[in-house]
DNA sequence: CTGTATCCAATTCGATACTG
DNA sequence: CAGTATCGAATTGGATACAG
């Protein structure tokens, strides 16, 4: 188990550097509405309407473009059901969830000690 | 152990609304710069201008707010030893400390799993 | 060395309106 | 229902210069 910062570095030349596939997956997954969108889908699928309700404030303009991102990512999968009218469904792929396995328990931690750490002086 | 999201919405009405203590502080830890300047101080004490090599890229203008707002939220110490030149110390908190413990398994899966992952069609 | 101040460019983002 | 298109506002961010 890693457990050092220098070790993740360490696994890989210049994996911080600008540009690298390290920053930009990051930039994605831990942007203002990756984080919630990738949480939302991990209690299992959801519909476009139902993301917009649960993602409090997101604009459809945002929740479009989050989600392409992710799905092109392969985080995320979109399936269209050929119903009228449109019925499409979102899901974490098992990369996806994968992920969220690691990104849940600090999610928690955050819920948890949020209202500790804001507006400190 | 808390595992999935419904859980964690669970322990608090509210929780992940907009302006609410979570989300403010997922802002802060989850930003482009913050994600990195904490996974930097998690190998310890470094100073400002081994910071600024470290993190590829961040100007002066958004480490010095990065690391603002990381302290006011009781991640990050501020030490400024009385000297000529000046000679200022940043280390993480037992509070950052306890967050990278959940940070790092996450930045290391996406060190591990990032070039696979972009650029896909 | 460790910052702060200022200006300006780029990007993000939200509201609104509209389509299949 | 599930998006796309467009616009302008707001925010972010970088370069530069400068101060303690």
């Amino acid at each position: 188990m890693v457990v050092s910062f220098a070790q993740i570095r360490a696994s890989q030349d210049r994996i911080f550097d600008e540009g690298c596939g390290t920053r930009v997956v990051l930039d994605h997954i831990m942007s203002k509405w990756g984080v919630l969108v990738l949480s939302a889908l991990s209690d299992g699928t959801l519909r476009w309407g139902e993301l917009r309700r649960q993602v409090d404030g997101i604009s459809e303009k945002m929740l479009a473009s989050t989600l392409r991102t992710l799905a092109s990512d392969g985080l995320v999968h979109r399936e269209s059901l050929p119903s009228v009218p449109p019925h499409v469904e979102y899901s974490l792929t098992p990369l996806g969830r994968d992920l969220m396995e690691r990104m849940l328990p600090l999610v928690a931690w955050v819920a948890d000690h949020a209202d500790a750490m804001v507006g400190r002086p």
